[in-house]
DNA sequence: AATGAATGAGGTTTCATTCAT
DNA sequence: TATGAATGAAACCTCATTCAT
């Protein structure tokens, strides 16, 4: 799909040029949202002209598109040695602490944009064929590592799907919307002990 | 605020005409996003005047905002006097199984439009604003309830949020993006064993 | 079709504000051709708002469309009367000389509109089925009428046909590209007495 | 002026490009008209790039003027000597016929280029101009010839129009817009009968 | 309280033309 | 000569909001 909505450039110049335009339009995206952003704004704060997004990209919503990748954070092989390799609980559950507090500083920059483009799922197939496709394949990537790692942790794909959210949920709460009588540090304790305990539930 | 921003009208008729418009902006929001929803639509699908919209309501927001009750799950008082009261294990296993059920339901209707609202939270402060309180009100009302019943259960407003969004992201899940190498039937019983684990960490 | 693409207005104001933008539109589509006519032209010549053209009218096309009845000459009864009833030739020749010299007035004011109408018949299809009808229903009253007059001439309605283009050919000659070596006068009287010889021709 | 606003390559290749983009040029005009084929697709058409479509043309306009050449049916010598010389009535109606049947032929290629070419010449004067010139020498090749072979027809000038467009209407009718009323096999008679009629009427 | 016509700023997108390479 | 990326004015159209009735 991308492949025919966004035309691919082979000079290196032309790259730049697009990524800054992806850039342009992510930082937006994040800041006032898609709907609040309009493609003028976009060229500008590229730095390039109106006519040339439209020459890297079908639409606007191409170019949303082509931010997702950047929206979502990247499941690097650190995270997946230390979920499957490590089995040492404790050095375990300080990994876990320090991929929270990583997380918290993406959702600080992405997670607006994150959550308009899941709104969006919800409204426009497109978008929701892509994204669905894009998380599949991170978290995917993560319980296949484990699947073949020969961990003994059941029920893998479930797992991490459960404890991807609850983290991101965690950020998100931290970031946009601390409620009063919430003690986020217990909170988190809280969050980390009990992903622990689900990753050997049987 | 919402007081400020919308006129009461006294009279059943104009009550009835009132809602009318917000359960047609509501069904609107829904079904195509608030973004992508026209007031000339609403007011069609209201059966009433364009003009009567802005009579009812200061400005399409507004509109939003008061569609903002029907968007999140009721907590009643079932679910709090079951999460609290009940200390056999297996009831509660049952029941949070059925409040499941229940929720996914419910998102099938109203998820679309509750996750834009809480997507514009991040955009739009007003919303962000009185969406909190709402959201709040809820979550509290039951950590409360559990306090003041006296309940062994520790840190419960924490607790209570975490489960809360857990089963919320499961629904969502189960509705609008299933995986393919997800079981949602394994996937429940874990959600369901980790949240009584949850209950019971200290 | 028509029926789908404009809003049709109840009340005589929004009537006569229809009108006033069709006129518009057909102004500036004489002066300066449809496509280079802008809509914002057409409202500001009209008096109006952008948008309220696009209350009246589903889009530019629509406009034009609605102006096609102003670019066709009508055929009005005594044109119909005159071609059948009429036994006289020098009568008929007269009354031929006065038509075609109405005629040249008709196309000094719509033509360029009118050809510009023809052409987009052959690259948009609505077009030209809206054309056509309009067309066939003029040219065939006339032929109709002749049948049921209880003529004598034969083939009226190819007659009809070829007449009538002659006409306009030599209208708009005489109004747009006048050749040199071309007497006007003299074709002008070549033309009547060729069509004479077609209606009575076998 | 065709000359000042159009490179005259001297080279074979850089002709046979020229060729090339005219070529692109007329086909899509005649495929989607003028103001619906943009540049760069008659560059991609032409198997050229954007920028040396402006090297050899002045502007858009200045292909559409290098169209013209192809636009219009080329008068030569076997119509007229047709024409002008044979004097059996016989041979000279079937002679027509297969002109009119030539014509047909003419009119699916490059009737809609054409036409919409004589919409413009009411709204562009550089285009009138050009025309004119163009449609000028043709018909009046013809009737040149016809007034140096001392034939007796009378008025050719104003005849060869009058014919020329006669044909040019029935072609465009029979390829473009049928009607349902209309016999057209009877019309070309009725067309061949009035021609003949014409060119022998004092 | 009610209507729906009217407004007009602003959005997305196109495209003839230019220019750096 | 030749490329095709780049420009940016301008086009069409939408829609939240207002206003005359």
């Amino acid at each position: 799909m991308a492949a025919s909505e966004t035309r691919e450039p082979r000079q290196t110049r032309a790259i730049e040029k697009k990524n800054k335009i992806i850039e342009a339009g992510f930082k937006l995206f994040c800041e006032k949202g898609y709907h609040y952003t309009n493609t003028n704004e976009i060229a500008k704060e590229a730095g390039v002209s109106t006519g040339i997004v439209y020459h890297y990209f079908k639409d606007k919503k191409a170019i949303l598109l082509a931010t997702v990748g950047q929206m979502v954070p990247s499941f690097d092989h650190e995270i997946i040695n230390k979920l499957c390799v490590s089995k040492d609980r404790r050095e375990l559950e300080i990994f876990l602490s320090e991929t929270i507090d990583r997380d918290i500083d993406f959702h600080k920059l992405f997670k607006a944009a994150h959550e308009e483009f899941l709104t969006m799922c919800h409204s426009d197939p497109d978008i929701a064929e892509y994204m669905k496709g894009f998380q599949d394949k991170g978290l995917s990537r993560i319980a296949d590592t484990i699947v073949s790692n020969g961990s003994t942790i059941s029920n893998p794909y479930e797992k991490v799907d459960i404890i991807y959210h609850m983290i991101d949920q965690y950020c998100d709460a931290v970031v946009f919307s601390k409620r009063e009588k919430i003690d986020y540090n217990i909170m988190k304790e809280l969050l980390i002990k009990n992903i622990m305990n689900l990753l050997y539930i049987n």
